[in-house]
DNA sequence: ATACCTGCAAAGTATTTGCACGAAA
DNA sequence: TTTCGTGCAAATACTTTGCAGGTAT
């Protein structure tokens, strides 16, 4: 597994590359993207950073996680009935276990999607009752768009 | 596949089960739950209403979806980026593949995670860029604080 | 020096709720 | 008749934006 410290580094070397500026809160909000295990939402990210930033804004949290997410830096989890969280501590495609009740989510590896649900409850110890799998690209007509050289 | 006609006969029927009142608006809801095969988010059911309810108000569809919901006749389908949206014309999990661009969301057969990406992209002509794939259910904590005899 | 950022407050969205009236059972 | 549902408007919650001053480069 990567390390935290690598991760903020790839962070901040992207945002370095693409001219956005280090200021302290941009820096304490990618270290608590590239830190997080538990998949954060917003609110959750701000109380982190509070501490040392008695004074930042809600606004900059939305603004600083946006930039980030749109580096590619950190992935959108959206949970129905929960909100929507971040994960950014990896960046590769993965299952996720839900607990629908105390909205724990627990990382599983993408070879889980063999085995399936069976070893999916074996490796959380959650009963699963759902699952929902969603793949993002681009359908036929859409790629074609793309290219009206 | 089950008929559009059979899903409404089951979703009118689980209402009646748990009491709620058949009225026009929410029949016309659970029709439209029932019928759409494109996973509309409730603005789309409401336009869908309109026509034969012009006084139909928005707080009644987002109401009456709910309770469609909490029955476990329709699921929600969180997009990241695109908003919330329902599918109520089979219940069983599958996957989808959801056009970034468009935003139209392709039902897959639940056999195609044996293939996976791969026969994901034969199947729907998408160029699959990334993937969600989240399970929900209880963990381990959970499940034992259920049963506090 | 310049362009970009931040905090604050206001403005948007999306969704939920209180209430008085109306309709289903 | 009684209970529940509806429409409307107001209230919430969540997220985005305009702006004036501040800061990284």
């Amino acid at each position: 597994m990567e390390s935290s410290e690598d991760r903020l580094r790839q962070i901040t070397s992207r945002l370095r590359e693409n001219n956005h500026k280090l200021t302290p809160q941009r820096l304490a909000i990618a270290r608590v993207i590239a830190e997080s295990r538990d998949h954060p939402d917003i609110e959750t990210i701000y109380n982190r950073i509070k501490p040392g930033f008695p004074r930042i804004s809600l606004a900059t949290v939305y603004r600083n996680v946006m930039v980030v997410k749109s580096l590619g830096e950190a992935m959108e989890i959206g949970i129905p009935g929960s909100g929507v969280r971040y994960e950014g501590n990896r960046l590769d495609p993965h299952p996720h276990a839900v607990c629908e009740r105390c909205k724990k989510i627990v990382d599983l590896e993408p070879e889980s999607m063999t085995g399936f649900l069976e070893s999916v409850q074996q490796a959380t110890g959650f009963k699963i009752m759902t699952h929902r799998v969603d793949f993002f690209g681009l359908c036929r007509a859409c790629r074609q768009d793309d290219k009206p050289s």
